[in-house]
This record gives structure tokens, C-alpha cells and sequence, in this order.
DNA sequence: TTTCATGTAACTTTAATTATTACGAATCTT
DNA sequence: AAGATTCGTAATAATTAAAGTTACATGAAA
């Protein structure tokens, strides 16, 4: 299976957006994510239905963010996104009659259930200001480091 | 993607192992889970290679339980198949040069990571002594339901 | 020496995501 | 009003990884 990088994607889309004046175009998004225009307009589409982004189209169109980014959390966005299976590991029968089977299940369940309720609360816990804030930060950084705006 | 089962696979054939006097063919196996017999040597072999089963071949020949079963855990079989990928969701791109792509990864890696540790710690707490207990417990429980062995 | 069973390579099928093509609909500019 | 721009979306193809299948070689037991 390919693993589905669509909440990078988004995330990845909603932070240049919010570096960006103005509305971004699908072109210029899927530019900026190595991918088709159309992909963008698929799962920004879903955005757009939680009311999270806006289009609007013809000349000067493009995508804006409505949302506020400070209470905006990954986990708001995951679930936008329809909660895809988090687990690339799963049961091979989800039903079986096999009692053996019902507790291989069980244990494997309570394992996965406790995992994905820990990785939600942390996707919970992150807004997208706390990513901006964090490019913002990496972004000073690298300026530092090449010595931009160092007088000499 | 289709999700890796094979660990269920495994916990489903070693218990059918366990509760069954002598070595047990693929062919046997793999009626159990419903598969293919070549798809059962293909991952007991693995645990072959890691001394938890033997293969014997020929007349009374198949697989048999070398581990104990009081000390094998979850964990150990998902590291002897080859510890596969956990999730489903990923970063679009794993070494981006974009610095807001870069903070995305970190974000999702890191609570990925602290659920990656929670599943692996639990996977380390059940042994398959514990799942046969398990099966143990929900055969008795079947058992009385069905009323097997109430005088009446 | 025949039968049974594993060992493995090669290939096919299946399932899921992502990409592409094509075209319609709306909006802005001139 | 014409034309360019941009989203909306359906339909289809490509990609990727797991699982299944076929075929045949190897070895052990009756």
C-alpha cells in the first residue's frame, strides 16, 4: 500500500498559504508540493466543505484560509480528511469465527487502540500557529546562519 | 496499499500450533488462515531463521514450536518480520529542502514517533502465553455458554 | 522409489493512493 | 461580448506494496 501523505500535504499547503498575500492558486500550490494542480483541488476541496479554506475562481482566484490558525489543530484536519486508517498493520480477518483468532485480534486491538487515541491527543495538541511559529523560528535560524542582515 | 497482516497471521498460527500435538503441515496452516500454503512457509520461515519454529520435511514432516511461549512477545515477531511499516499516514516527502515542508515532518514524526513507542512498549507486554491464556479462557467461556458439561 | 512436505523463484492478482486527462462552469479583464 | 484564467469533477491510468499462485527443486520417510 502507499502510505497517504495528504495531512503533510495539507499542512505543508496551509503554511505557505498563510506566508502568502493573497490567494494561492492550485498551480502554484502543487508547485510548491511536486504534484498536479487537481490533486490540490481534490483535498483542498475537503477543506473547503469544513469551511477551513475558501476558492474562489477565474482571474485573481485561488485559495485563502478562513480558518483561525491558532485553535486549527492536525487532529481537526485529520479528521477533515475523512480519518484515514492510521495502521499499515492490521487483522487479517476483522470477524473470524476462530476463537483463536478472536484473541489474536483482541490483543492486537487493545494495542492499536491505545496507540492511535495517544497519537490523535498529540495531533490534538498542535495548531497550525505552533507550526508557523516553528518555520518561523527554523526560517530565522538558517538566516543566521548564512549571516543575512549581519553588518561586517 | 493492502495492510501487512502477517503478524495476526503468525499469532493465529502459532497458537494452532501450540494447542496441537506435533508438527503441523502449511497445508494445514494455511486452511486455518484461510490462505495459500506457500504464503505460510514464505513468513514462518522468518521465524524459522529467528529459532522460534522448525521445519521438517517429508512424511510427518511441518512445523512445530521450538520458543517459549511464556517469553516470546508481540514485539519480537514484529521485529523477525522484518519490523514493517507501522502507519498508514506519512510525510509526502521525507528529506524536503523546504523549510515549512521540514516543519511539517518534524511535527508529524514526532507524534508519530510517541505512538510508534506506546505500540511497540504494549506489543512488548503480551507474550504468547498470555494470548493462549486468552484462548483459553474464551473456550471455557464458549463451552459454558453452550452448556457442554452442565449435568442436567 | 514413490509419496509427502518444505524451499524458493517468478509471476499474477488485489487493494489503495496518487497522478493525469478532459471538459464544464464561473469569474475577471479588456 | 470575447477571451483568458481558475476552480470543479468525472473518468481513467499509473504506482506501490501486500498477498496469492504456479512451478519446480530438495529432502525425508514409508
Amino acid at each position: 500500500m502507499k502510505r497517504d501523505s495528504r495531512l503533510s500535504s495539507v499542512l505543508h499547503a496551509l503554511l505557505h498559504m498563510a506566508e502568502h498575500d493573497g490567494p494561492m492558486t492550485s498551480e502554484r500550490l502543487a508547485e510548491c508540493m511536486n504534484t498536479n494542480p487537481v490533486v490540490v483541488r481534490r483535498t483542498m476541496g475537503l477543506l473547503r466543505e469544513a469551511g477551513i479554506v475558501a476558492s474562489a475562481r477565474g482571474h485573481a482566484g485561488g485559495w485563502t484560509i478562513t480558518a483561525d490558525l491558532g485553535i486549527l489543530t492536525l487532529r481537526q484536519l485529520h479528521e477533515v480528511l475523512g480519518e484515514p486508517a492510521i495502521f499499515a498493520i492490521g487483522n487479517r480477518n476483522e470477524t473470524p469465527d476462530c476463537l483463536v483468532e478472536q484473541s489474536v485480534n483482541a490483543a492486537l486491538d487493545a494495542a492499536f487502540a491505545e496507540a492511535e487515541a495517544l497519537l490523535l491527543d498529540r495531533f490534538a495538541d498542535v495548531t497550525l500557529a505552533d507550526l508557523a511559529a516553528d518555520f518561523a523560528r527554523r526560517h530565522a535560524e538558517r538566516r543566521a546562519r548564512k549571516g543575512v542582515g549581519n553588518a561586517k
